[in-house]
DNA sequence: CGAGGGATTGATACGTCTCAAAGCATGTGG
DNA sequence: CCACATGCTTTGAGACGTATCAATCCCTCG
């Protein structure tokens, strides 16, 4: 089951498979229901996480209420990876999720492991290459080029129709837009028909060159 | 001379000087002129980077000739590290400056210098911690805040009247906003006497506790 | 003194936000 | 199975903030 990172790209893949054995015997299983925080903005960085099942978003809320979401995590991926002593970001879960949590300790205690080493430095990379691409798109692009690159990178893996896990309003904080704001370049993209809503959760592309385009 | 990082907070430091000497061992010394490329945007990564004297700026220029600066660099700071094989941001001489280069393999076969690792990993640490920040700032402030947040950065590390080493141009592309906008929001904070300008290149911050409040 | 590049200012256009209302799903209890 | 309540999404009208285009200003340097 290979999900889509936002904004990802050709350069952007999950460690493999391999280890997830290595963590599953290191960590504990959890399970979290909608909307349930997994660890809170300003939290000490104590564990290690590993998506299992569902979906998790990071996010910031800043003292005046306004939050910006950091990314969205799918089955496979490691999160809770920071700079510093402390989670800068909060995490939550989209949807109800499973996670398979390592206190750091067992994975320092772990360290020469190849294969957990290697996946750890590279969803390290993966955070700044995305931090980065994320920055050039908050600074520099259109509401509906945002929006359009959004799409695209939710269905870069996945073929045919597209599940959205997230709502509008997370899309939103993510994009660094209004809820309204999402919803009409939605509509627009869809009048264009470059994209096709079946569903407010789900969606095709039906122009790919264009949308292509837009997110370039 | 400690110059601030923009966007620095009290977490951010540069590593200490007995680093230079490992580095000064292992690489040498380059001169560039004001606005000499240093690398390009998609060049290989092959080196690494200590700036010595002068000012660095990293910045993307997308197909469509918007420009996102990723950072300003001063003398202490390391850079040129990235997560991928490729360079995703271009580096330029802000002003004429120096540098030392070091070739990775290098830095690879010093690997085991505890200074140096420490070094790195701190450099890359910082680098996450001011994408995180770039990206809730681009996200979600307001232009005056940007502004504001930028000064207070640029001033975090010297005291009374401070050094702009960059143009309106680069804060602009760097804030995600264009020259003009940026213009307009200095003379606003003067006009206010939140910040005095006796130059268009240095400043002195009249009220730190309302530019605080901004840049929050 | 004049030329050139950056910075500022002004007028206006445009894009996004805000506030408000209506629409549409989903789930619950009658 | 329907009626309604709830929360999310869409739509609309208008305000606001930032971009754009153009002119002027200012400083530095030749």
């Amino acid at each position: 089951m290979s999900l889509a990172y936002p904004l990802s790209n050709h350069r952007r893949q999950r460690p493999a498979g391999v280890l997830t054995d290595a963590l599953e015997r290191l960590g504990t299983r959890m399970t979290y229901d909608r909307n349930e925080e997994i660890y809170a903005q300003d939290d000490e960085v104590q564990l290690l996480f590993q998506v299992v099942r569902g979906v998790v978003r990071t996010s910031r809320v800043t003292s005046d209420g306004r939050r910006q979401v950091g990314d969205f995590y799918y089955p496979g991926d490691l999160f809770g990876l920071e700079p510093g002593p402390l989670h800068r970001f909060g995490a939550e879960a989209l949807a109800d999720c499973e996670v398979l949590v390592v206190r750091r300790g067992a994975v320092r205690a772990f360290a020469g492991d190849v294969e957990l080493d290697r996946a750890i430095l590279a969803a390290t990379n993966q955070e700044m290459e995305r931090l980065q691409d994320h920055v050039v798109m908050l600074g520099r692009r259109s509401a509906r080029e945002r929006v359009g690159a959004f799409l695209m990178a939710v269905a870069q893996r996945q073929s045919g129709a597209c599940n959205l896990p997230m709502g509008r309003q997370d899309m939103a904080d993510y994009l660094g837009l209004t809820i309204e704001t999402v919803s009409r370049m939605l509509t627009q993209l869809q009048g264009e028909a470059i994209v096709e809503f079946p569903s407010t959760r789900s969606f095709q592309i039906r122009k790919p060159m264009v949308l292509e385009e837009l997110a370039a």
